[in-house]
RNA sequence: GGCCGGUUCGUCUAACGGUUAGGACGUCAGGUUUUCAUCCUGGUAAUAGGGGUUCGAUUCCCCUACCGGCUACCA
């Protein structure tokens, strides 16, 4: 059996959506699984559409994503360039063999006549198709005189070459993932293989390399799947049908809501990052949120992604990358286009972060108090982070649920305050005060038992004391156990802030 | 329009042709808790429709419907 060989090929028009990083993912995990390797090409064939940052955001997102690769632009390999446009001068040769075998022909057709011709027929509501029934009736070596052609090439006139596809022929397709995929040739069209800037279209170059990088398997999108048959064909007139690589076309990333395919819009419409990375457009500055920056954790984000179209007979669904990797199979990548659920992508990382190290997650918290000019210690960032981890489903969540251990509330919810501020509530948490400084030393242990005594002297249930106490340390109905924070945040700061809210509210 | 692909709870999905059709997310209801969240327990909810084949179809075949993709000198 070969060697695995595959690769991830995507062209740098803008940021790599999470589509893209999934099918990413897949080859990765299949590479790993099998001992292969994995290779990164960029597909720059279509100058038009370059956008600037785009290949080195593709490579910045699948390293935070901790997808590496073997061979590529970034990391080099024994067949370099693994850029397309630097490869340029490699495939006209190509193209001028399926000529020479007369499995494809120069056309000259102009853009303008063919979009006259397809206006033309869709007025009769029909479609036009350069192929074997119109081929004959158009300019091209087909119809041209051999002198003629060879004139026009010569006086640099522009061309392209297009496949000669045969007719009545059934092409097929041996999918991994759908089976046998048969398709008749005269459905298929004459399609440009070498473009008039002397650039191969994905077609041609995504042949040619795969040849020349031994690829053994294709693992791509489902949007490819039409157009398989004529990469089929094209292995065949080449005469590399035996090592030809075998194909996997994956389902789709839809929507969450209604249905189609995952796009960029989708994201912000819906409040969810669509990229992995977020994303400057150069043109128009419009900026796109990204799973890193929204306070993902790469391995969730894996996770997450790597369930949407794969899936083992089992019910695990909690796999580290290197699980991922011994557990992933082809085979058990489902068919059927698979919605994105925010919810459940939330759902990941609440998991993957509250069973992060307090350590780690004391590190997260420490640059988000830095950005706010907040000075903590480590120790009490990480009894900070004790508490409250469990509660945190984005990173960001750390702060956000635990911004009254570094400062008193500036304002009381007055829900909160109708609910539990009673006219006798300032004396019981005056009495509460002198209990505080009666504690000693100020721990938990001690707190409790001596809370747990006053109650009981004073006759009232817990909640009594406890919530409007929680309305003059957090401001509102919130947090973690009164107790526990009281032993975290210190007797003087807790009696400053009971006294604050009282003057506050007696306002 | 044509071609290709797809269709199991709201969502992601599991189920050698024989299961009370399972799990997870969500949701709902309880429980824990001084609050909120977490957490725990339980409930809710699906084989698109119609024909076959078969002793028996979620599973195999056909038709219909619906959904998606493709239909560029874009990838």
């Amino acid at each position: 059996m070969r060697d695995v060989r595959v690769r991830f090929a995507p062209s740098p028009t803008g940021p790599l959506h999470i589509g893209g990083v999934r099918t990413a993912l897949y080859n990765y995990l299949f590479a790993r699984k099998m001992g292969g390797k994995f290779i990164l090409r960029i597909e720059d064939t279509d100058q038009g559409r370059f956008v600037p940052g785009a290949e080195q955001y593709i490579i910045d997102s699948l390293d935070w994503c901790g997808i590496t690769f073997d061979e590529g632009v970034h990391v080099g390999g024994p067949h370099s360039p693994y850029r397309q446009s630097e490869r340029k001068e490699l495939y006209h040769q190509y193209a001028d063999q399926l000529v020479k075998s007369g499995h494809a022909y120069y056309a000259f057709d102009s853009t303008e006549e063919l979009d006259e011709l397809r206006k033309e027929y869709e007025s009769r509501k029909q479609t036009f198709q350069y192929g074997p029934a119109t081929r004959l009736g158009l300019r091209n070596s087909l119809t041209l005189p051999v002198e003629k052609v060879q004139e026009m090439l010569d006086s640099g006139v522009h061309y392209v070459i297009r496949i000669r596809i045969p007719e009545n022929e059934v092409i097929h397709v041996n999918d991994l993932i759908r089976g046998l995929v048969s398709v008749e040739s005269s459905l298929l069209d004459d399609k440009v293989l070498y473009k008039s800037d002397g650039m191969p279209t994905y077609h041609l170059a995504n042949v040619v390399d795969d040849y020349l990088m031994e690829i053994s398997h294709v693992i791509r999108g489902e949007e490819w799947l039409p157009s398989a048959p004529l990469h089929v064909l094209l292995y065949r007139y080449l005469g590399w049908e035996s090592v030809m690589p075998q194909f996997a076309h994956l389902p789709l990333l839809l929507k969450p809501d209604g249905n189609g395919k995952l796009s960029k819009r989708d994201g912000d419409r819906l409040g969810f990052p669509v990229f992995p990375l977020k994303w400057v457009d150069p043109k128009s500055g419009e900026v796109s949120s990204g799973y890193r920056e929204s306070g993902y954790l790469p391995d969730a984000f894996m996770n997450m992604l790597a369930l949407l179209g794969w899936h083992l007979d089992s019910d695990k669904e909690l796999f580290s990358m290197n699980e991922l990797v011994e557990a992933f199979s082809i085979d058990r990548c489902s068919k059927s286009g698979a919605k994105f659920d925010p919810e459940k992508a939330k759902w990941f990382n609440h998991h993957y972060l509250s069973a992060k190290p307090i350590k780690e997650l004391a590190s997260y918290l420490k640059t988000q108090i830095e950005g706010k000019n907040i000075e903590a210690s480590e120790e009490y960032l990480e009894q900070v982070c004790s508490l409250v981890h469990e509660r945190v489903v984005l990173i960001p969540d750390l702060y956000e649920q635990s911004h009254f251990f570094f400062h008193a509330p500036e304002t009381y919810d007055e829900k909160v305050v109708a609910k539990v501020w009673k006219t006798d509530t300032p004396s019981l948490l005056l009495e509460l005060i002198k209990v505080l400084q009666s504690i000693e030393p100020f721990m938990l242990v001690n707190l409790e038992s001596g809370i747990k005594q006053f109650v009981q002297d004073k006759e009232i249930g817990m909640g009594q004391l406890m919530n409007p106490l929680r309305l003059c340390v957090v401001g509102t109905s919130a947090g973690p156990g009164m107790m526990d924070m009281m032993a975290v945040i210190g007797r003087q700061e807790i009696i400053s802030r009971i006294n604050l809210c009282i003057i506050k509210l007696n306002q």
